[in-house]
DNA sequence: TGTACATCAGTGAACGCGCGTTCACTGATGTAC
DNA sequence: TGTACATCAGTGAACGCGCGTTCACTGATGTAC
């Protein structure tokens, strides 16, 4: 009946050239459907289709194939790591441990608040086949690069100050964010386990190797 | 024609009183699976049942629905990690120290030797919705339990014999436990990352907080 | 200013697939008499 | 020893579902003349 009013959102296909702007709503429904399902595989072309209110073909217009989708959600997932991040490091006290402490704790606060996307980026629930799908094995290693740069000069920068100890701050970087890594995963996957309410801490101190003359 | 001696496997039917040979089979043809493919989803009702040679609603006699297979393979793997730990305390030198790193290694080494096991066991991929599945949360909270009591009670044992400093062992063993997956898991997920060599002896010494006055 | 036309954003119907699950069944095996 | 029968192990066909992907298309929008 002509419903222009009707409750039901109606889409309003974007002007020329302005087509971009699906692809960023198509990301962002798929990063909708994880954050409220928790759940990686809720992202399916069809559902994130549906979720957008478009048709499923439609995607084809942005997207090779589903894997593609998945890969620009982990993207996006993993440059809002590296901000928030960032504005970890920002806001923290301008000593090299309180920096290095910032940055582990907006990591694992990241994990936290978004356990569904944490595990989508680390889970290795979404490995695709090389062969079958437009994703390639350097798209996925690129991911999470710049994170681990900012851990390791953080540490270099402790053991510089001399408010760390660590014979090899590659290796101990590497260390410290399986210790992180561990913690944010395990949190996600499994958040009834009766986690001892200092286990962030524990974890940080140990495997930053922080010197004892200093107070937290 | 009445080829018995075809190159096909033919099933034998199960005697009368043996059909629980058949939970076996299958249990073991799901492992099986997640061994050759590296991936708990090609652990399909249908494709256990491909596997062991029987028609899919056979599975219907000895699991009541999909998840049930998965919690018995998990079951059945967490067994085997716990044999194998047992089998590397036995295997150590007696001292409390090799002994938590023989328990440490031990774990690793079942991570590096099952990477799909180790994965489908502490991915959380599978989190099956307590009311669509027979499988419920004490199922799944009860896992692992064995292997985590063995690694506090090595931990304690070094810090009595005073090779271990901790205030805290079931904390630090949290915090043990949780390097030793952060590298197990992500070994598992991103084999290709340049891992440095000595990592495992790096997580192992800093988490188990080992006093310095005894050699490796 | 008017109009024909190319381009662009998105659609609707259909495909084949593998999935979990159901149902009524078959036929061999052991057992009671 | 023979036989009727209950039990048990497993089957075959079918269901509805959601999936990714393909195809030929529609119709609004901007542009060249």
């Amino acid at each position: 009946m002509g419903d222009d009013t009707s409750a039901t959102p109606v889409r309003v296909r974007n002007r020329r050239g302005e087509g971009d702007r699906l692809r960023h709503e198509i990301v962002a429904a798929a990063v909708a459907l994880l954050d409220e399902t928790g759940d990686e595989s809720a992202i399916t072309l069809r559902s994130v289709a549906r979720k957008v209110g478009i048709a499923a073909p439609s995607i084809y217009r942005h997207f090779p194939d589903q894997p593609a989708i998945m890969l620009a959600v982990v993207r996006n997932d993993f440059a809002e790591l590296d901000e928030r991040l960032g504005a970890a490091v920002d806001a923290a006290d301008d000593t090299p441990r309180a920096r290095l402490t910032a940055l582990c704790q907006g990591y694992l606060g990241f994990a936290v608040a978004h356990p569904g996307r944490y595990r989508t980026m680390f889970g290795g629930f979404w490995m695709p086949d090389p062969d079958a799908s437009s994703v390639t094995a350097e798209d996925l290693g690129a991911l999470g690069e710049a994170s681990m740069r900012r851990l390791a000069e953080a540490l270099q920068d402790c053991v510089t100050a001399g408010c760390a100890t660590s014979t090899d701050v590659p290796a101990d970087t590497v260390a410290l964010w399986l210790g992180l890594h561990g913690l944010a995963h395990q949190r996600a996957v499994a958040p009834s386990f009766p986690w001892p309410p200092d286990i962030e801490e524990r974890v940080i101190t140990t495997l930053a190797h922080f010197t004892a003359d200093e107070g937290e």
